[in-house]
DNA sequence: CAGTATCCTGTTAGATACTG
DNA sequence: CAGTATCTAACAGGATACTG
């Protein structure tokens, strides 16, 4: 969430989904609301500090909803809004061609 | 391009088209081949130097092909490749859905 | 369990000036 | 026209330790 004055809408999705980690969370949570621990097992090399992170800002952004259950020990879920579903399946064709082309991808010389 | 052994379809992805300008320049040669200068202009608040550093990256990957015109002065075209072009139309969802929500994004304090 | 708080590092990106 | 080169600021992200 940088600017104003998007000047397409690809500019605005990359804007809020954009980063190394968001579109990450919204797809583990497509299947079904997770709590923190679980989120952070799902989404295999993210920090406690990044997925927190992260998690506020698509907060703010309403596409994840945070229920607190108050008990001991502490309980949180994490589930996606409306909003972020509409984005998800905005995610799905992209998806799909990362995975079909994901050799090709890993083959391409690092640099 | 950093990793490898991609968790997801989606994270090799991110991965490929992800930072603040790829997918615009993706988006801006789609309708047809243009020149650095008129890719530039297509592409509002990017820098030379941010340009031909994204045009190279999607050199490598594939994604872009570059045309050398030896003239005075001197002509390049950039085109997207048949691998560009489906990653493009991979996007169409998302530019799609940016566009849908634009007003709300902008609405949203930013941090 | 679900976070906070600090410190630290590498990368990204902007500004500016210059070149074949 | 189509780049290169250099410098610097900002930020994303990692490591580690601590807390209600």
């Amino acid at each position: 969430m940088k600017k104003q004055g998007y000047t397409c809408g690809l500019d605005a999705a990359v804007d809020v989904v954009g980063g190394k980690w968001k579109a990450l969370i919204l797809w583990a949570l497509h299947y079904a609301p997770l709590r923190f621990g679980e989120l952070k097992r799902s989404v295999p090399g993210i920090s406690e500090k990044m997925l927190i992170q992260q998690l506020r800002e698509m907060e703010t952004y309403g596409l994840v909803h945070r229920e607190v259950h108050h008990q001991v020990p502490p309980k949180v879920e994490y589930s996606l809004t409306e909003f972020g579903h509409s984005l998800n399946t905005a995610l799905i064709p992209l998806g799909d061609w990362g995975e079909k082309h994901m050799r090709t991808i890993e083959a391409i010389p690092r640099g």
